[in-house]
DNA sequence: GAAAGCCTACTCGGATACTTCTTGTCCGAGTTCATCAGG
DNA sequence: CCTGATGAACTCGGACAAGAAGTATCCGAGTAGGCTTTC
């Protein structure tokens, strides 16, 4: 069980985003701050563009900002955007091929083990819910209080 | 992010050994409970075997059956022996390639995503292993008191 | 000199290969039990 | 009749393919701005 690289680096992203609001960043220069393969990167902004977390500008000028408030942003929203929404525990339902089966339950919801997953994946889902990208930028405001500043001038002097 | 499918079928396994103590099941007559593959379940037993969840005895006769009460088995103990250890999340650490970067730093442990991410599949593994196998058992049989005994008569009628 | 049209350069977007992991299968090592030969 | 060795059948165990998903890349559709041409 491994989760898409990609929900890293659109993270860290959209936190530099956010200390850059209403400037269009294309995905390479984004690509450029962390050293990473600028088409794959941009594979993950366009997945978060579909989802609505950033708005897509082409043409010269053009690039990613965040679509909304950094504060209306979750972790969980990035995580299913590029992720996908599924459940990492799929419940195939086995006890329908078992004995003494009912063919018309729905043993997703009434099987005991597939609700002790389902439930521990839904606290999970609830932690990155709670966290926005705006939370994340706060504490790391908190540590490196020069981190905006510092980023802002790095993308500035970048010459891609 | 997907979990390995052996997962569920270990853990509906467990439940079953666990309502038929100190008697030795093959692989076979586990797999013809649920109409699954016989080699690939046998695959999901042995890393139950080597994670010491199950005991494996060779030859005729021979078979699994659960190494330890299963008050002591939790769900994680079955998702670390067949998913593995690893955290779905993976920080590779990109703030070492942007500017400003401390090249000793840990930031697995220092990076906010990184901890927010830690921390919320910290809350999952707590749920997963709060829950054990005899939980699973009697929450079975609180809603079908009539389950371990089916179940035993169902293996006991096994042609194979 | 000003305005309109064209052209170039640059961006995102989706379609396309390649690598890794999950899924599925097979045959060998080891053990138990039944059988058979010998005392 | 009893004891011991022998062989066959059955089990787990790890090594071996097939398929799916993640990773990485490329080229086309569309746009903004600058340049040229014309009035």
């Amino acid at each position: 069980m491994k989760m898409n690289e990609g929900v890293e680096w659109a993270m860290h992203s959209c936190v530099n985003l956010s200390w850059l609001p209403g400037e269009a960043v294309t995905a390479k220069r984004l690509a450029a701050f962390y050293n990473l393969p600028t088409a794959y990167l941009n594979k993950q902004l366009q997945a978060l563009a579909r989802a609505g977390i950033v708005s897509s500008i082409s043409g010269p000028k053009g690039g990613f900002q965040l679509a909304r408030d950094p504060r209306k942003i979750s972790l969980l929203d990035i995580v299913v955007a590029i992720d996908g929404a599924d459940d990492a525990f799929r419940c195939t339902e086995i006890l329908k091929a078992g004995p003494g089966a009912n063919p018309k339950a729905d043993y997703v919801k009434t099987c005991q083990i597939s609700r002790a997953m389902r439930a521990a994946e839904l606290t999970y889902r609830r932690e990155l819910a709670a966290q926005t990208i705006a939370d994340i930028a706060e504490q790391v405001l908190a540590e490196h209080p020069d981190a905006p500043d510092n980023t802002r001038s790095h993308f500035a002097n970048l010459t891609v």
